[in-house]
DNA sequence: ATATATTCGGATAAAAATATCCTATATTAA
DNA sequence: TTAATATAGGATATTTTTATCCGAATATAT
């Protein structure tokens, strides 16, 4: 579905989210224990985030990641997954074919089209804020 | 969604099974054309298939693969799919966890569960006599 | 029987994705 | 202004996925 890269990305920016509605900072070290990944590959995502105004960034000590309280109900799923994946889950044939639409589909296109709307509408509806709340509540876990 | 080796795999089965339909049986050069895949991976991917009974083989000239009509209607797409990629598909957790049930649940695994429900419905539901037909009336394609 | 055409299977190669290391740069606090 | 701490970013390494090569095995037709 996504690439190990993308869900390392969708779990740190839940997490950020989640410290950052306490008003925490929370530097690459904490993040990549809390959601379970390699620090330095999680560095380099980070950086990507932030070059996409998902999260944004500070250096120096007390410096590390945050989302403003505001952005948490503004950034969905999708946003996470075009920057990191691109748009091939939004668009790209099932079957990894080229030219596949409605005129000249796939075996399996049709099929296939309420799937990819459901999911489409779902990464599109699914803000930052509703994620984080699970973690908050801890009815959602991001690690193991 | 799938790997690029099982994305191979589907497009493979169907074109086998549209010529089976006709009680042509096809050799791996003309396969690897008509859905435009390198030949000597699509031979890998061709063993696994006969591995696993979804495909017939016979070797020699006049040889190639297969598939019995009869079969047809009783292979679905869930076959391929769980002999290629395995069952991460059906189970897997969206964002890379391996503890993600009801009970333990990630922050997006209630977002997925419908979805995910649909997809497995529809890739159990979908014969390759449904996918081959619309290759010999023309209304679908396999290759660009 | 023999030549030929085909799949089978092991070894290897290339490319892409994932991961690490190290230095530079910025920021804060003392 | 200096020491400490954090992200930034380039270079490199490892792993996984995708792809190729080649000889062996097998079956067919002549």
């Amino acid at each position: 579905m996504f690439s190990k890269t993308c869900e390392y990305a969708i779990r740190a920016v839940i997490f950020i989210a989640s410290e950052s509605y306490k008003d925490k900072r929370v530097g690459l070290k904490d993040i990549a224990v809390k959601i379970d990944s390699p620090e330095a590959f999680t560095a380099k995502i980070l950086q990507v985030l932030v070059k996409n105004d998902i999260i944004n960034s500070s250096k120096g000590p007390t410096g590390g990641f945050d989302i403003p309280k505001s952005a948490m109900t503004t950034i969905y799923l999708s946003q996470i997954v075009s920057a990191i994946d691109g748009d091939s889950v939004f668009n790209g044939c099932a079957l990894g074919l080229k030219e596949c639409s409605e005129i000249q589909p796939c075996p399996v296109h049709n099929s296939f089209k309420s799937i990819r709307e459901d999911l489409k509408l779902m990464l599109c509806s699914t803000s930052l804020a509703e994620l984080a709340s699970g973690i908050k509540s801890g009815s959602t876990h991001l690690r193991l």
